[in-house]
RNA sequence: GCCCAGGUGGUGGAACUGGUAGACACGCAGGACUUAAAAUCCUGUUCCCGUCAAAGGAGUGCGGGUUCGAUUCCCGCCCUGGGUACCA
């Protein structure tokens, strides 16, 4: 509801409540305002706007608010009856059952995210997220700084009513606005028809039912072929009044900037060629430039064939051509970004229903009391069949009037008692974006989270997930918290202040392939993998559990499913080998493994160390069970520690010796560091390398292996917590305990191997005092026979002594 | 194409700031204990050459560079995974 009620004030840089928009507008009208909208809002007086009728300001307020209905054009299945993500659809297909997917326009809801594409933009840099996933966010808004131009359209005798005496273009090199031959506008763009002199009619309509016909697939394969349209029309070079010719051509994109582009073949590879394959003229416009056979997009140099800024280097040019452009009112300096309006709509059933009814066609919050609005009951969960959202099955989906809490809109026609609902239902992204703070106070049910909940949490500290959501729920998330930020309702301007992307554990799927027939249907035939290619085949998945090494049983696979009961198999060596791929572990890949059976047979301990000693967090790889049998023996030689032979519990008060002081001091430091970058794996292998030396050491020493106890608790917490009551302490009191202090003092030594190296190649080790300084171990080195013989008699070049660590020897 | 991450033994991986490459495990081979098994323990295990051993050589995707010294830094290339898609 805030989000609707909000817009985006430009000079404060953050976003305000709906009504003090409305009071500036009573005020002083539309002037003064900077706000972000759409591009078409009206500008008014103050009386203008008290002039119009509730509807009016209504439709007019729409356009400025952070949640607002936009046309816009939706992947489109019919066969589901949805509107499917960019990432839902596959090869113009649906992911999800294989159905044909169209463009649609569609109105949805949709959120003034690029409101804050600076703020998301300067906000990475405060943040601890791995460099990759900023890299993604950065690239995702799209930040690019440079100027729109418009190009005066020179007046076309076909056509003495042109409704815009303009083409804007958007360019990040206006430096090279001398290099101007063409302008190209995309085929979507608005001016087309306008343009095309009807000379030009048939070639241009022809061309742009051509790209109709292609799909976003084929624009994109067809990348490399040239294709475009003269309209017959020009613009006028508004710094030289050259006349420049107006093609369309699907190399620009309706959606970005303004559709529209000014061709520089000298220094833009696309305008080349697109020069080249229309016999284009192309003019270089640098000193320096080579573009004999492609465009040299070079800064450097100076210009040329560039009226006033010839001579002038990449700055200065710039500069004054964007000065100019200011001065006769032609352009301006202008940022860009590629992030687009977030839609805030699904055509689903299952979702937050929109709390929005529609009274002459224009939205409107229902009133809070009557919140929440629960989701409505209907016969299917399916669209209608006239295309409408599921929700549109639903009986009296309306609001009902009641005195109080509808608005008197000020016209007549209010006798309505009941006002039909918005059919679609609210995104995932909806709840994702902000149900942290729930977490903060859960049990609120006054408000999200109290204002001293969330004055102590504050916000997230670590946040652990996959990178898949770069683009997705971490951005939708960061931009509802800026937003919640501005409305004062809570304290951080970033949701989440370290994340790390955990690797996915993958599965290992098995296939078997399954022969088709002349006629292209599939058999009851099954062969083996490396006969495979001998054969017409088609690759199904197979459950790993009736697979083992890779060999297939062949009956549990009869039994697998009832169609297979009489599958025959062509089989090599008497084996029917499946094939073999790492994927994402899922359900309908049958690649899945449960852990039930692991814990079963090693317990919970064992499995969770296991996966921490894997590898790195970051990491994916597919799951293999091969190492588990050493950490199941860790831990076992762990509780041998506090243990006799008969197994009876047996440790010894007093005095730990130095030798086991220091095994026990150098894993508390180890740990320490370990746990402070994430990294578990290198923590379990030295608790390996302890558990190893104490058992050397035959350590059962009370003080040394409680401390032990407790370092090993966050990683093995059953068997710790047991010892715990074993050593006599409390029941359920071990992770209350504090991490035991590092004391370098027990890892203080006074010798070290030192290594020694000739010509950087290790030859031996030499036991050496650590207290020696570097011109004195030089002098011990060379004093050693056994160095003598690799020096055979002669003296070394040089001599490198790095105190602690090494010795090399340059002969 | 562009952006990002990665490439180390038979396997998972370690080496954090340029300083003994392969820690710790798995696997494998051999051995001890045992009637036998389980469990446990011991020895070996990067590759090549070498009868053991010693000695030597090569070696962190490939080619080059910087350095006394490079898995680590720089340049070029190859491959794998992820992201993105004609963004003006």
């Amino acid at each position: 509801m805030h989000l609707f009620n909000s817009w985006y004030n430009k000079d404060a840089d953050k976003a305000e409540s709906i009504d003090k928009l409305v009071a500036h507008f009573e005020r002083n009208g539309s002037a003064d305002i900077n706000a972000v909208c759409d591009e078409e809002v009206l500008s008014f007086t103050a009386d203008e706007w008290k002039a119009m009728d509730l509807k009016q300001q209504r439709a007019e307020l729409l356009k400025y608010r952070l949640t607002y209905l936009r046309e816009s054009t939706v992947n489109w299945c019919p066969a589901l009856g949805t509107v499917l993500a960019n990432d839902e659809v596959k090869d113009g297909f649906s992911e999800r059952g294989g159905f044909p997917v169209e463009q649609k326009k569609m109105m949805q809801w949709s959120m003034r995210i690029t409101a804050y594409a600076e703020r998301l933009l300067q906000g990475l840099d405060t943040i601890d997220w791995p460099e990759p996933l900023k890299e993604m966010q950065r690239n995702w808004i799209g930040k690019s700084t440079g100027a729109s131009v418009k190009f005066p359209i020179e007046k076309p005798t076909h056509n003495s009513q042109l409704t815009t005496h303009n083409i804007e273009v958007f360019t990040t090199r206006v430096d090279t606005i001398f290099g101007v031959t063409f302008l190209v506008i995309a085929p979507e763009h608005e001016l087309v028809a306008e343009l095309t002199t009807p000379g030009q009619k048939a070639a241009i309509e022809a061309y742009i039912e051509q790209t109709k016909k292609k799909s976003e697939l084929d624009r994109m394969a067809d990348a490399k072929t040239v294709s475009g349209a003269f309209t017959g029309s020009y613009v006028l070079n508004p710094l030289n009044n050259e006349k420049i010719p107006v093609w369309i051509a699907d190399y620009v994109l309706a959606g970005y900037g303004t559709g529209a582009v000014m061709g520089v073949p000298s220094g833009d590879q696309r305008d080349y060629r697109f020069a080249k394959h229309f016999n284009l003229p192309i003019v270089p416009i640098i000193d320096i430039q080579n573009i004999e056979n492609e465009a040299d997009p070079t800064k450097e140099g100076k210009y040329i064939n560039s009226d006033f800024i010839n001579g002038l280097k990449y700055k200065e040019a710039t500069a004054a051509v964007i000065e100019k452009l200011e001065e006769i009112g032609a352009g301006k300096a202008k940022i860009n970004f590629r992030m687009r309006d977030a839609i805030f709509g699904r055509q689903r059933y299952w979702g937050e229903p929109v709390p929005v009814y529609f009274k002459d066609e224009l939205p409107y919050l229902i009133d809070e009391q009557d919140l929440p609005l629960i989701l409505p009951e209907v016969d299917k969960y399916l669209p209608t069949e006239s295309g409408e959202p599921p929700l549109g099955r639903a009986e009296g989906w309306a609001y009902k009037a009641s005195p109080n809490s509808i608005p008197s809109f000020g016209e007549g026609g209010d006798e309505a008692d009941s006002y039909p609902y918005e059919l679609s239902t609210m995104p995932g992204w909806a709840g994702s974006s902000w149900y942290w703070y729930r977490y903060m106070d859960a049990h609120n049910d006054k408000e999200f989270a109290s204002k001293q909940a969330i004055e102590y949490w504050r916000d997230v500290d670590l946040y652990i997930g996959g990178s898949e959501h770069a683009t997705g729920h971490l951005l939708y998330s960061r931009f509802w918290n800026k937003f919640l930020k501005d409305m004062d309702l809570v304290v951080e301007e970033e949701p989440f202040k370290k994340l790390i992307n955990q690797g996915m554990i993958q599965g290992r799927s098995n296939f078997v392939y399954r022969l088709i027939d002349e006629m292209g249907r599939g058999t009851n035939t099954f062969v083996s993998r490396g006969l495979n290619a001998r054969y017409i085949t088609s690759p199904l998945h197979v459950d790993v559990n009736i697979v083992e090494n890779d060999v297939l049983n062949i009956s549990k696979f009869k039994s697998f499913r009832p169609e297979f009961a009489n599958a025959e198999f062509i089989l090599e060596n008497g084996k029917y080998i499946c094939g073999v791929e790492i994927e994402k572990m899922s359900k309908s890949k049958f690649n899945v493994v449960n852990p039930d059976d692991l814990i079963e047979r090693y317990g919970a301990d064992t499995l969770r160390m296991y996966e921490m000693f894997l590898g790195p967090l970051e990491q994916s790889k597919p799951w293999n069970t091969n190492g588990i049998e050493g950490v199941f023996k860790f831990l076992r030689k762990f509780w041998r520690l506090f243990h006799n032979e008969a197994w009876e519990f047996n440790v010894r008060d007093g005095e730990p010796t130095k030798a086991e002081l220091k095994s026990l001091h150098k894993i508390i430091r180890k740990v320490e560091e370990d746990v402070e970058r994430f990294s578990f794996n290198t923590s379990v292998s030295s608790f390996m390398i302890a558990v190893n030396e104490l058992t050397d050491l035959k350590c059962n020493n009370r003080a040394v292996l409680q401390d032990m106890v407790i370092i090993l608790s966050p990683y093995a917490p059953h068997i710790c917590e047991e010892l715990w009551v074993l050593l006599g302490n409390k029941a359920g009191t071990l992770s209350y305990t504090a991490y035991p202090k590092f004391n370098p003092v027990y890892l203080i030594e006074d010798e070290f191997a030192y290594p020694i190296s000739i010509n950087g190649k290790t030859k031996m080790n030499l036991n050496i005092s650590l207290s020696l300084e570097p011109k004195d171990i030089e002098a011990f080195v060379l004093a050693n026979p056994d160095v003598q013989k690799y020096l055979d008699g002669k003296s070394p070049k040089k001599v490198i002594v790095v105190k602690g660590r090494i010795i090399n020897m340059v002969v």
